[in-house]
This record gives structure tokens, sequence and C-alpha cells, in this order.
DNA sequence: ATAATATATAACAGATTGGTTATATGGATT
DNA sequence: AATCCATATAACCAATCTGTTATATATTAT
């Protein structure tokens, strides 16, 4: 039980899940994911580092903004990572995600 | 999105795999199960009655006691379920349940 | 150096979780 | 009907989680 129990919570989360559906678009920046999201920028950055935690997915600096990408490099979350894509192919939610994403310019964006 | 959550959070505690992994050995009553996880019985009783709500177990009444049996007709959780077994194949914790379970006689054990 | 800015962290609030003990419930036995 | 007993539920507590706002940090631009 070393620590799959872990692993699971990671996925238990809704807003969790819609950022590893929205990084395996792209990679993004913290600002991006908080405009997609509409959730506060802390709030993300936090989602994030437990993420990173764990692996799933690991930042690169990118001039004023730090990236964030999708590596999930251990079996078992590639597995988890294919089970969301299939059960949530058709998810509302995910769709408009998407299509928000493709308004998410970060230079714009991130005026705060 | 429509509760892929809460099927992973069923999944995010040590115990509920615990008692998921010994269901698919056989039935259990609760205090069978109480008494291979060394937990009080009404601990045993909300976990299951979590399970039960997200449709991973069904109980059945037989005289004195309740089973509590696996039914994972959904696909997700059957995949899940897949998952466990082949990521905690070898799990010392889960070994030793299964020991201890062979131990487990409800009529013996259920006196309190 | 200083100012600007993206991100991280701290501090807080409300909700949820998982354990406990104590008690209620309801089917089975007498 | 009364009792027994397995299980369910209630009440409580400590810990954790997720969001917020406010602030610190660290890198870039001037």
């Amino acid at each position: 039980m070393q620590g799959i129990e872990k692993i699971f919570r990671i996925f238990a989360d809704k807003n969790r899940i819609r950022i590893l559906c929205l990084l395996k678009q792209r990679k993004m920046c913290v600002c991006e994911l908080a405009y997609v999201l509409q959730v506060t920028q802390p709030s993300i950055s936090r989602h994030l580092k437990k993420m990173k935690e764990l692996e799933l997915i690991r930042d690169e600096k990118d001039g004023f903004w730090t990236n964030y990408i999708l590596c999930c490099d251990s079996d078992r979350t590639k597995e988890l990572l294919k089970c969301l894509a299939r059960w949530l192919k058709d998810d509302p939610v995910l769709k408009k995600d998407i299509v928000r994403l493709k308004t998410a310019d970060r230079s714009r964006l991130c005026r705060n």
C-alpha cells in the first residue's frame, strides 16, 4: 500500500482533474490555469504543488512565467490518466475548458 | 465530470482499499472486517455505506449477519479494481490481511 | 538599484473525513 | 412478548482539504 491511496486522492478532486486534462493539451502557466478554471491563483498553485510532489507534472521556467507540464512517468499515473481520457471524452465541463483554453493568452491575462 | 472524483475518492483511503481486496476473496460480515482490519465496527460500517452508495458492493441478509459482497457492475470501478489488483499484488499489508482473514470466524468473533 | 510582475506561501474559514464511544434499530431466538 | 445480538446511526474530535485574501519571493525589465 505504498502510497496508492495518495495517487487516488490526487484524482479525487474535480479541479485537479480539469488541470490534468488541460495540461494534456499543452503546457500552461499558473495564471492561464486560474483563468480557465475561474479559481484564484493561489488555489491553482497549491493544486500544482501537490501534483508535482507525486510527479504527475513538472515545471519549467520560461522568462516571466513558469510552465507546468504533464510528465506522468509512473505506470500507475499513466494508466489512470488513460482512464480519465476515456471516461471524460465527452465531458461538457472539460469541453468548455478547452474552448476557454484557446482564448487564454498569458501576456494579456497576467496583469494582477 | 459526473461524479468521477467520487469514484476516485472511494479508492483514496487505505482501509477501503483493504476492504475491497478482502471482499474479492469472499463475502464478509461487518465484524469479520473489523477483526481483520483492527478497526472498530462503526468505522467499518461507515466505509461500507459509502461503497454501497457508489455500488461497489451490495449487502445480503444471512440470518444474524449481513454479508457484504463485491459487485462492481460499472465498467469504471471494474477497471480501477483491476488496477488495484495489479498494483497491490505483492503488498505486505494485504497479504497479512488475507492470512488474518483465514482465522476470521464470525460465530466466534461477534460477541460484543 | 529599482520597479514590475508571476508565482509561492502564510493565515484563516468552512466543509469534509475518519476515527472513536455511546446508543438505536431491527431481525432472530426463546 | 421479551431478549439477544449484529449492524447502523448519532455525537464528538482531531486532522485534512479547498477555497479565500494578504503578503513574501524571485526573476525580469528599466
